[in-house]
DNA sequence: TTGATAGGAAAGCCGTCACTTTCCTATGCT
DNA sequence: AGCATAGGAAAGTGACGGCTTTCCTATCAA
């Protein structure tokens, strides 16, 4: 969670719901759980359970591409695009290609 | 294969072997399906079946990374990093996302 | 034509993943 | 204290993905 690994960002973008998930936090950073089930939900029509999208977030963050920041009973979600500026380059540039599987 | 999907792409780079597979590609261009398997086992100590690889190619080749050209009893391969330049891009960008979930 | 080489197709096995269900903890309000 | 809200943990299920195995087609060389 705390060093991104490749392998993790990958699979982490591997599914529909969590990119839908990062679309929603790159228009409105800091969402509870809540409200990212709400919006899911009314905009996408992703009729999931508060748990599945709770482990959803999970991986996002375990990849590296979610931060949370808890506040009393609520927790904040922001995205962290960090990861995502170094997968693709991978292949783009003619360079050695970088560690992790 | 024709219209690259972001689904498409997404899972097909959720896989370790393939993302070797794009690699060698970046490397070497033009190879066979022999021949990535050579270089997959020797450089890598990828281990597996010609058909396992041959089904990894064709799912790269669904989701658009890789082109092949057919002469004779041979199939080379070529890389197309086309589809790679956008998918990040959904998020770095605070834009619209795209349309393909 | 025979045999070797390059590749493809399909069935089956097994592990992983997404999701639900149930239960549990913690904070805030009254 | 009592109850509602926000979130987490864990087991179970069903489906999908990766891989092997077996068999089949096409090209080239002898």
């Amino acid at each position: 969670m705390l060093v991104a690994v490749a392998e993790d960002v990958f699979k982490a973008l591997a599914d529909p719901t969590r990119r839908r998930i990062l679309d929603e936090l790159v228009e409105r950073d800091g969402q509870t759980l809540f409200e990212i089930c709400a919006r899911l939900v009314s905009k996408h029509g992703i009729g999931l359970s508060r748990q599945a999208i709770g482990q959803h977030v999970a991986v996002l963050e375990s990849a590296g591409l979610v931060r949370s920041r808890r506040q009393g009973r609520y927790k904040f979600h922001d995205i962290d695009t960090e990861p995502l500026e170094h997968i693709a380059a991978r292949w783009l540039r003619p360079d050695a290609p970088e560690g992790t599987p």
